[in-house]
DNA sequence: CCAAAAGTGTTTATGATACACCCATGA
DNA sequence: TCATGGGTGTATCATAAACACTTTTGG
């Protein structure tokens, strides 16, 4: 007997997108205003439905495509939300993904071309169905990736300084760290290239910018070693 | 406008059960003989198709409990597989599942009335599609669990000698461990309970024998309280 | 010359690891 | 009495945390 796959029921499955971003200051969440109903005006994440011929991932891609023109990043798999009301017109099972971009790389065509904004998250809206659960879920994914492996390489610029890292630590973590300490950790992964070059904008005797050395990271990965945060 | 829902592409989202037990030796691997094409008599995880009036944790336990009569268990979602082709008859996107249940509770209805197995990880036979993957990522799983929290609750039986709760985790880490130390760590999480009896099974001299304090267990996690392995 | 951020090491505390002997009992 | 597994504590090492002053330079 061939099991009778006909039977079984159907359902959409959504692909909802997590983007976070950091600013020099804080930890920003990408959203779009949705302007289709239900909840059409409404802030929400960037969300669409798999199709036959595609597999989740390549979903994700798309959808934060189209609707942000962000490409070639990185999406995660995050968790499924799969509440039988959670979309009030039809069953929906969604899977969320999240990713990590560098603001200043994708802002100016964000805000021109789509209807995305990045929000402070102090200040995030409202959001339609069950989105603000899914961005619990991935600021928690967040912070553990901190403390497993390095982050800088998706949301700081290509050269940074040391202080603008250990902000962005400190804004995924929620807690001020000490210069210092924080200096020699990050040595002590030794992924990191000092340049000559120094940022003089944010003082009068300027600070040194680094790159991250990723054939290092890569390598230093592979044989095993501890990233821990 | 309203969006229309119904031209999206519908899919069959299945879902998949990864259990761990084990047997004061090692690690095992619940497993089914498919009773239905195709694959037909390949052993298998224990799967079957998510239903309209249900959400993915609800499948999944009444999925589990169909094939191997196992009822309340904590099940906690994996991951999602969605290769185009990985079901050869039909488009499914699989939900995998993972649990950890103690062998010694479910053994004789399991063989009696099931055509359930446990398999020592040594020697897993053959399985049907991407369910090799499932397997891996759910023992990437069970090892992170295993070194954020205490493991033992599920796992063992109500009663345990610091033997038995030995030689799980380093089944599950996959290396020896110092006796002494072992215990020095278990007893600095502070949730175990030392009973009078002992088990005399296993020596001559004898064993005491400890249960988990649920009470304290839960008490301290809420409080924050590493229990980092 | 002073304000503002950058840069730099050492001491202390805490947790992790390594390690060896006596105990109780049934056969 | 002896063989078997059970039970116990300390010293050392490594990592994490706390901590303050000097440097540079534009205004």
């Amino acid at each position: 007997m061939i099991h009778n796959y006909k039977s079984e029921d159907k359902v959409l499955v959504a692909v909802d997108c997590i983007i976070f971003g950091f600013d020099d200051e804080e930890l920003k969440l990408l959203l779009i205003k949705r302007d289709f109903e239900p909840e059409k005006g409404q802030w929400s994440l960037m969300g669409g439905f798999l199709k036959k011929d595609e597999n989740l991932d390549q979903a994700a891609n798309r959808i934060l495509y189209h609707l942000t023109g962000i490409n070639d990043i990185y999406l995660e798999q995050l968790y499924n939300f799969s509440k039988i009301d959670r979309d009030p017109v039809t069953r929906t099972v969604s899977v969320s993904y999240f990713a990590l971009i560098n603001i200043s790389e994708h802002d100016t065509k964000l805000t021109a071309n789509y209807s995305a904004k990045w929000f402070s998250f102090k200040d995030i809206p409202p959001l339609i169905f069950d989105h603000d659960k899914m961005v619990k879920h991935a600021s928690r994914r967040l912070l553990y990736r901190a403390s497993t492996g390095p982050i800088g390489f998706e949301l700081l610029p290509e050269k940074f300084t040391m202080r603008q890292l250990q902000k962005l630590y400190e804004a995924i973590l929620g807690e001020k760290l000490d210069k210092r300490n924080f200096i020699n950790k990050i040595n002590s992964f030794d992924i990191l290239i000092k340049l000559e070059e120094k940022d003089m904008s944010s003082s009068r005797k300027g600070s040194f910018l680094y790159k991250f050395d990723q054939e290092k990271y890569q390598k230093k990965k592979a044989e095993g070693f501890s990233f821990k945060f």
